[in-house]
DNA sequence: GAACGCCATCTTGCATGGAAGATGGCGCGC
DNA sequence: GCGCGCCATCTTCCATGCAAGATGGCGTTC
């Protein structure tokens, strides 16, 4: 018998539920369903061409990770953020961050050099697009970096636990990516971080990146309150 | 209208699903479904006296926190551990519980005062325990320990992700829990976190938190790699 | 005119049936 | 005796039906 290693869900057969997870996760993230919106099961599977079962069970998953919230006999909604809501989850994303750059330093030289190299790869792109005044660009970049940096710790349910808590906050991060002053400490402050991963310093590495989420999250928290938006 | 203010689930109606999630992940954390069972929904639901739908769906929730695995067509598998997951899950929970740690001593002290003193009547009974040599109920003095600091750090979010990865490692901890030296160390070690979230001293109370799991880590990962048990 | 209460409607919760697919045993061929 | 292939069985996936409950409008009453 040759075990074939469970080969990561070998068979992708397409269910229904995955799509109509993947598509209300999708129209959440882009706002095409805006937070607060209320809608039944029944009118979400019209529209996505399917019974009210594979969308009940999607759900549920988008439920679990806090997006929607089902009231019983009342629809669906689409979970709206508060500033308070938003606090919690960049105390949240400080703690992951600084966590896996301090997995990462305290890895052996031969695991966290190429991790570090190519973190560098893709902190001189943030530079360039800054140089381009290519904000999109930047974020795309500056987003990979961090999802990079959390993925290098060789952690899967970091990861994982990673991404579910990003997908909360994009939206926010949407909003405010083009009111934020423009983001020129962001790149020296990796290259510190980057710096401290290289030399194995786990505390530096720690505190570095834990110091860089921080600093952005007082610059944006701000701007949300700003807004005079009080929901997300 | 004098709106309510949404009363946190005020109907908490007995749902089928939430019976059949709680029995489910009962019946998991005291290994009566040992890790590596497979079974049927069909004979889950009949054990549980209730339809397929309800299991269905309790059992996609407890895919989602990681505990089960369901195989399309072939059955529900009740996840076991291997020390690499023992290693990911304790990763975690030493980077949430020393963020916790920096975030009760981050606050004003009018807050981080109570959560002080409560943390330190936990310690004493943890210590009045050890005293009288009654292991179950240092145990459970020393987990509600670590979950106070971590409630204490006032993130809802933070509490919930911790609550997951502490349901996934339960099993093992409750297997190492007779194993292990006499905790004399974790008073002290309690202590000195204490004595840093007093102070308000931040990055003190992260190292002390961290340290002291990664400690507590360091007994308990060469315990279950040598109960030559590749899978828990 | 205002407020109460009833009822039609719409919602999810749950059960059940049919379909597609994977598994493992059994029989056949060599 | 050994190995291959077929088929019965079992499993989840999804659709649909029914029931309980919540909502909001409308009619009635004061």
């Amino acid at each position: 018998m040759v075990q074939m290693r469970d080969n990561a869900a070998a068979a992708p057969r397409p269910s229904l539920v995955d799509a109509a997870y993947a598509a209300l996760k999708r129209a959440i993230r882009d706002t095409a369903l805006a937070p607060g919106y209320q809608g039944s099961e029944q009118e979400i599977a019209l529209q996505l061409g399917m019974s009210r079962t594979p969308v009940h069970e999607a759900v549920i998953r988008l439920q679990e990770e806090g997006l929607v919230r089902v009231l019983p006999r009342r629809g669906v909604l689409v979970c709206a953020l508060s500033p308070e809501d938003m606090r919690e989850i960049y105390e949240v994303i400080v703690a992951l961050e600084s966590a896996a750059a301090a997995l990462i330093a305290a890895q052996p030289k031969k695991q966290r050099k190429p991790v570090a190299t190519a973190l560098e790869a893709v902190n001189a792109a943030m530079a360039a697009a800054l140089a381009a005044e290519d904000l999109p660009a930047w974020a795309e970049a500056d987003g990979r970096f961090h999802q990079m940096l959390v993925e290098g710790a060789g952690n899967a349910r970091l990861v994982r636990i990673y991404a579910g808590i990003m997908d909360q906050s994009h939206r926010a991060r949407m909003l405010t990516l083009r009111l934020r002053p423009r983001p020129i400490l962001s790149v020296q402050e990796h290259a510190g971080i980057l710096a401290a991963i290289r030399a194995g310093a786990e505390a530096e590495a720690l505190a570095r990146a834990k110091a860089h989420r921080q600093r952005a999250v007082a610059q944006i928290l701000p701007l949300l309150a700003q807004l005079g938006m009080r929901q997300i």
